[in-house]
DNA sequence: TCTATCCATGTATAAAAATTCACTACCAAA
DNA sequence: TTTGGTAGTGAATTTTTATACATGGATAGA
């Protein structure tokens, strides 16, 4: 019987704080009691369920897949945006929309931002982006080098430079081709002064941006004309790999594939990414689910950005059911 | 869309915040703003509803009776108690338990406590009261003589005197009748040195606890032995008069009801009563109903405590209705 | 293109709330 | 009855949150 009396007068405080919206110290003077009981009974309220907080996700966010992710993957953020159809198209673009929105408002002033250039859904992020009046970033490095074809090319080439221009930043260009056509090649290259001073950059890299491949060859990696022959795309798969980023290639479990090609890309190491305070990872579509999911795995992703769709399959465990749909 | 993305990122800064529980300057430092941003987006999720506090009231509580009874009558505080049946015995048992518990709960050092002795349910809620070791109030003060018949005054004696012991308090007895024979009686009786002593505490008063009566003869009325004549309470019917507090009678609207019975009457006034700090009426019962009303009315109650069956008449308009029930 | 005004933000600060501390009462077991 | 542990309290303090203020950019109208 007292307990009920108790339970009334937490629940007449609670009502006086959360509905009536007083201070604590009111409502202890008002009822004779200190502000330290008020401040307990409001506790007690909450654990006895007189007070329920509930939050509500605004329709078109998918606040438990977001969970999901986090709790699955153990990445420290991802948003999972609305979108009408499951189609790539589609969500590249919404996922830019949100990515642009996200790197905006968390941008720190002075930061380096490191941006892979051969995504689509990064070059629809950077679409998205507000030019910010007052230099914030430092630096936007690009983290791969070009594509072969120089149509492309210069394609990358602008996406490094149109966000340095909307972040205020200078920008560092990788001016190499992202797959050298041989190991030698490649070292040849990196003796480029420029090269060589935005590949120092890497290390200093406080925000990267990169996207997440399939082995299958996308549209762009296609434009790109061949630069990894379907031969060597099999050996990767054949060795485990399921994605890349950056052109460094992942299994299921996240772990490296080491393949020769490694010794061709000009780009960031997957171990020079995980050494960054920051990866922004951007990805969604049906094809791309096995690949998001081991780059997930591999550790080196802060914050993911993908699609309700995606999210969904990464969520529900049966990722192997998708490997060959 | 901007305000999509803003509004996800709100609904997981809420998240955050009340799921689990983060301080707002983490959540901030881990999303790269300022904690006042998030103190900000925070107000804004309440405005925009996505986190939205419920107050669910406890089974056997009647927050809603209780504020409407707040809102009708403009009192401070309201107390309705659950109850199985509108009987007055049971009325008055839970009311007097709940009355307990919140003067113990409220009691605060060194206060001065006037009690009326005149009132089964405050009777029992003297019963009710936990012995409080230290001394927590300093005096409990006696507002209203005895009653005529000599057992009833010990009652009324012990009432004041075992809720001084139960306070660590000490009593101040009004060693009077509650009622005097006549007028000059009165003042004979006032000359008494520890009946003035008395009474000169009354303005000292911190904590009145009275109990409201009907014009209708109560048990205890009755059994004092016939103190007003069946013809003086007729008058004070016949002058509008619905109820009394100590005896001092009133109107439906609460003013008060002067008759000649006020110059007999040993106690409190009115007036006394309403420069006092705290004043807790404990009342219920279906003939109460109008007495209350008038009483609350009076604008000298600051909290009152009764049952939930008289509460939902007194909140429900139409007390007249319950004039000659 | 140039004001004037409006927002949004972060910093610094004020305000409010939670917690530590010291103490009291209470209870159960010795 | 004593003792040791638990629970609950208010005052003081610390921690956390809200706000006042100043700044810088965005926006609209001249």
């Amino acid at each position: 019987m007292s307990r009920l009396n108790e339970l009334r007068m937490i629940a007449r405080v609670a009502q006086m704080y959360h509905v009536e919206n007083q201070r604590q110290a009111d409502i202890a003077s008002h009822l004779r009691i200190s502000q330290a009981t008020v401040s307990r009974m409001l506790k007690r309220a909450l654990d006895e369920e007189i007070v329920r907080t509930t939050v509500v996700a605004p329709s078109g966010t998918y606040a438990d897949l977001e969970a999901g992710l986090r709790d699955k993957y153990g990445i420290a953020e991802a948003i999972v945006v609305e979108c009408s159809e499951d189609r790539d198209g589609a969500i590249m673009a919404r996922i830019g929309e949100a990515a642009a929105h996200f790197v905006e408002a968390t941008l720190q002033p002075g930061e380096i931002i490191g941006v892979s250039s051969w995504s689509e859904t990064i070059l629809k992020m950077v679409e998205n982006i507000h030019p910010m009046k007052s230099g914030k970033a430092k630096y936007v490095v690009q983290t791969l080098g070009g594509m072969g074809d120089p149509t492309v090319q210069i394609h990358a080439n602008q996406l490094t430079t149109r966000l340095a221009k909307l972040t205020g930043a200078e920008a560092h260009l990788l001016s190499a081709p992202g797959v050298a056509q041989s190991r030698e090649a490649k070292l040849v290259l990196l003796g480029d002064t420029y090269v060589r001073e935005t590949m120092e950059l890497f290390e200093k890299v406080t925000l990267a941006i990169v996207g997440i491949g399939a082995i299958e060859p996308s549209s762009m990696l296609a434009r790109s004309g061949n630069v990894f022959a379907t031969r060597e795309l099999a050996a990767v798969k054949e060795a485990g790999g399921v994605g890349d980023m950056s052109l460094r290639f992942f299994d299921a479990d996240g772990n490296p594939v080491k393949t020769p090609l490694d010794d061709r890309v000009i780009g960031m190491s997957l171990g020079e990414l995980s050494g960054i305070d920051r990866v922004i990872a951007l990805a969604g579509g049906q094809s791309k689910t096995r690949a998001i999911h081991g780059a997930l795995k591999s550790g080196v992703i802060d914050l993911l950005v993908t699609d309700k769709f995606t999210a969904g399959r990464l969520v529900s465990d049966n990722i192997e059911q998708h490997e060959e749909e």
